[in-house]
Parts: C-alpha cells; structure tokens; sequence
DNA sequence: TTGTATGCGTTATCAG
DNA sequence: CTGATAACGCATACAA
C-alpha cells in the first residue's frame, strides 16, 4: 500500500519484513532458511502482496520457463488438438506457452523464430511450411511433421503406415478401384508418406487406383472435374477413396452429394487426421487417427530434453484406423 | 563467433562496431544516430547476429508488449475462433499473447493471472468462471462474455438481441410452440441472456414456450428424458427448438435422430454460436452468429486503451441470424 | 551527436 | 545461516 505506483519489489519485502534482500530470495527459491526469517518473509509478502519478476529473474538465470509453438492457426481442429496437448504437457512441466499463429505465411514463420529468440525461450516447438526456413542455432528445436536435418529433431505420425491401413482397410471393405486426393503444398513433408503407404499398399494388394494431387494454388474446382471425369452414367469409376485430410475429405463429400453419388453405398471415404466434431464428439468421417496426445508429449519431452543432440532425429508415433460413418461397417 | 556461449549483448555489438554502448541502443531503438555509426552499428549487428534481450528490456521499461489470454480451452470451436481473431488483432499493434487454457478449471484461472502479473504482462483478456476471481488492480483486464464490475470492462455478443432473434426466427418460420434448451454453469454472465431474450420475444408474439436448463452437474440424459416426455405417439410436442449453443445443439439433433424425429421437418433449431465445420466451411446448424472478429477488436482496442477507467464497462456487440440446415428456408 | 554511468529486480558469490 | 554486493542486458538521463 505504500508505495502504490510500482509493484513491489524483493528490497520492498526484504524492508518490510526487517531482513537482508537475499534472505527473501532464498525464501521465495525455497532454499534453506531459519524458520523465523522464512515467517517474517512469508508474512511481509502477503502483506504487501509480492509477486517475483520474471524479467529479473529471466534476466539473471537466463531462464524463462516458456516455450514458444509455431503453428499455423487453431480453427484447424487438428491443430487446436495439438496446441491443447502440447499446452497439457507443457503444464505439467510448469512451462508456460508462448503461441505464434502463423496463418500459413512462411516469413511470419521465420519472424516469430526472431521473435521467440529474442524472448530468449526454452525452446520452440514448430509446425512449418517455409522450405527456406532457416533453424537457430542454441536453442533446442523441434519440429513437427517435418524433418529438417538429423540434428534436429522432427516428431510425426507414421504418415507412411497410415496410408497402407487406409488401402487394407478399403480394400477389406470390399474396393475393387480407389483413389488417393490430396490438396496441398509442394513440400515434401511427413504427411507426404500417406501417399506413399497407400500406393504402396495398393501395389501389394492388387488394387488399382488413381492419384489426384493438387497443389495450393490450384482451383478446387479441379477435384470436381476429376470426379466429373470418372463418372459415366452417374457412377463413379471408383468404390473407395483415401483423401489427405479429414478436413478435404468432408469437402469432397459435399461434391459427391451433388453429384448425387452416395457415401459409403456407392463410394466409401477414409480421411486422414482424426478430427471430431467439437474436438471430442464423433469422428466426422471414417478416417486415419493422429495419435496427438503421443505427438504432444514426445514434443515436449524432447524440447526439454537436456541433451537434445542425443535425442532420435525422427519419431515416429503409430496411427490407428476409426470408422466415422463414410465406410461400410 | 568469438563468444559462442552466450548470445551478443549490445556491448559486444558496440565493442565490435568501436562505438559507443548507448549509440547502439539508439539505433536499436530507431532514435537520432549519425549516418556513419549507425552504418557501423548495423553491420555489426549482421556480424554478430544480434538479437534484443526481451527481459532486459522489459526489465527496464516495465513493458513487455505481452498479451495474456485466458481462455478455457481451443477445442471448442468458439473459442478457437475467439483465439483466432485476438491473435490477428494483437499482432497489428505488435503484441504477442501468452496463452493460458483454463479447462474451465477455477483455480487455475487464478493461477493464470497470477502468473500474468509475474509475467508483468501489459493486459489481460479472460474468459473466465470462476464466480470468486480477484480480479488484479493495476493491470489492464478486459473480460469476455462476463461483467464483473464497472471498473472491468466487459466485452460481449448483444446476447439478449440474439434469443429475441431466434424466437421471431422461429416464429416467422411457422412454428407454434418452441422450447430453449441449455446446459452451463449456475454462473450468471453475458450468454444467460439469450434466455431472458427468447422469453422476452416469445412473451412478446404469444408464442407458447418451455424451458429445460441443466446445471453443470447433471447429467445430459435429462435432455433426453425431456424430450421423451415431451413426445406423444411418435409426435414432438414443441415444433421449434432454441438451444443455447451450436455444441449443444448439434448434441441435440442426434438425439432426435434416433428419436425418429426429423430435423428440420418435424422440429426447426436454431442454435448459438454461428460455429462453422473446419471453421471456414458451412454452419454446422441455423444458429445466431457472434461477431467474433468485432469481439476480438474491442477486447484488444480496450486492453490497450491508454485509459482504461475511461472505456466503458460493458460493450456489446451486434449478432445476427444465419441459416445452417435445421430450420425450413 | 555520442559517450558514460546508473538502475530496473533478480540470483549468486562471498564475508561475516 | 544471514547480510552485503556484484552482475545479468537494456534504456535513459546527463555529461562531454
């Protein structure tokens, strides 16, 4: 109360309580003190409400307790799963979160990296998309979806083997000619390997398919067209289609409705991601499920890791495969 | 490079480019410097790589130009979106926003801004429920959706217009007897009243109504047994349904479905929200449409305010109707 | 215009 | 076990 216009301060607490200013340091950082001092300390803060400075400290230990995410947005649902998970186990860490939207801009990418340092993180955590983007040095990095080089440490979904569970499955389900859609940009990244499992799976098993890959700055009228393309007499020239992401794959649905096409009668859709409605009702359609929660922690566990240079330079998490609807079961 | 453990500080900077410590601080901070050492300073700054300590500087001007947003969670659509748009708006004043979940957790909302005042935040903007927060003197805080007192300003959607809308909607739409339907918390905030307004409109059109309002701890099978009684020979007694949010409302509906009972058909619902699937695509179901992006400035615009005292003590905003599939148009 | 010196709040080292 | 003091990186008032 008395000195209103700044907070107070350990010199303010060391006064009040009548002791030296690193007593009230050692009281507040819970090393050893008289049991006398420690309740003088104690109550001369509540009196005067103190609260530590994370600047100074920061500033002395050269620690800050926060750890940046890098991330394209939380409308996403996919995404608003991972920053909920990673923000969970940075939690349990006592880490706070520092989080950056990038919107999918590749400088903003590199600006909030700028940033983050200046802040002068724990760490950053990062879903990126600029091929150009350049990793800092001394300050523990990890990326998610993506690997860099093996000195930095990428977390992923086994993209690879989520593809061929998507090719089984449809194939099980009784597919005799599917397709993989995918929309998305030209980067090679983990989620480039759906594509590769499916294939690969689909070689295996005999299956024919198609490929329909757009890149991001083609018109989403082009699925149309290819759907269009491989109708005649108003069916469809496939039984099964393994599209990249939940999210297209709803889109696609849309299309196949107006094409009057039925789903999963007369195509069945598998989607990739695991995306509920309201991030914990049903799956919106059948699809690849992201073991999120595992992706959160392995980031998190390896960001803090002391000896980041020892850590496996990728990681890969196992997917499962959930019905959602768009598949006959 | 020559002192690789620590990062370049400004008098390494200086030392490099043999000027002065404060001559690098002006150019950092874009004052008055002669052409010639500002050339120096910053060609020394490229050499060394230089980046600005945030605690030192914060420590200094007792600013940190952070943002902290309390929120519950950002799975749930809304407030994913709500994160969203005060990302996009702190981002144009140069703030960056600490973000801190809640999981509806009261003493975690607490905690949370307890550590925002150690964090020596510039503002906090909560969305919170717990009905005992202290709210901090001395920092600037905006709430979302809850009025607190006159000296917190309180930034809502006109929730009161909005159940008035939905009533007319539905009144306009054919129906003859309607009922409002919501599950939260025995908290009295901002979203309480749609209620007041759905009854305020039906009153007004003599329209007959009914309410079903769960608290927090019930359980949801209630809803149900609501229903159930309120069927008869296969026939819902109510032929329009205003359902406190979108959630809730899409919760609902499966249960109509499996009532055999047909949506829009048989019982028109609105919802509240205007939550849309992926957050860009179609609104999941007719619903009352929160200004999100309006909300998100006045948040900002008022934590920001330079006189905060001065700003109103409750702003809020205009929603309006959209169709979602669940009402007859 | 540029250089110098001080203090922001904290932790850690060293004496007592 | 406690008290005094230096240093962290920066901005700024003041001196040159």
């Amino acid at each position: 109360m008395a000195n209103s216009k700044h907070a107070p301060t350990m010199a303010d607490v060391a006064k009040e309580a009548g002791v030296a200013l690193g007593t009230v340091s050692r009281v507040i950082n819970g090393l050893q003190v008289g049991a006398d001092f420690r309740d003088k300390v104690e109550a001369a803060i509540q009196r005067l409400g103190y609260q530590y400075n994370s600047s100074g400290r920061a500033l002395r230990t050269d620690r800050t307790n926060i750890i940046a995410v890098i991330i394209p947005n939380t409308i996403n649902p996919y995404f608003a799963l991972l920053v909920h998970y990673l923000n969970l186990e940075l939690e349990k860490r006592d880490k706070q979160m520092l989080l950056c939207f990038t919107e999918y801009d590749r400088s903003r990418e590199q600006e909030f990296i700028r940033m983050a340092q200046q802040n002068r993180v724990d760490g950053i955590i990062a879903l990126t998309y600029n091929p150009d983007l350049t990793i800092p040095e001394g300050i523990p990095f990890v990326t998610i979806d993506r690997f860099f080089s093996v000195s930095v440490p990428c977390i992923a979904a086994d993209n690879f083997t989520g593809g061929r569970i998507a090719a089984q499955k449809l194939a099980s389900l009784g597919c005799k000619r599917v397709a993989f859609m995918r929309i998305g940009s030209v980067l090679t990244n983990e989620p480039s390997k759906r594509k590769d499992g499916f294939v690969s799976a689909c070689v295996e098993l005999g299956l024919p398919f198609d490929m329909m890959v757009l890149e991001d700055d083609q018109p989403f009228e082009h699925f149309e067209q290819f759907l269009h393309d491989h109708q005649t007499d108003g069916k469809l020239a496939f039984d099964g289609l393994f599209i990249g992401t939940d999210s297209l794959a709803w889109q696609i649905i849309s299309i196949l409705k107006n094409m009057n096409i039925r789903v999963p009668e007369d195509v069945q859709v598998i989607g990739f991601d695991g995306i509920r409605m309201f991030g914990n009702m049903d799956y919106i359609v059948s699809t690849i499920v992201q073991p999120v929660p595992e992706i959160a922690e392995a980031c998190v566990n390896t960001v803090l890791s002391k000896h980041l240079s020892a850590m496996p330079s990728l990681i890969c998490l196992p997917v499962h495969y959930a019905a959602g609807g768009t598949t006959k079961e």
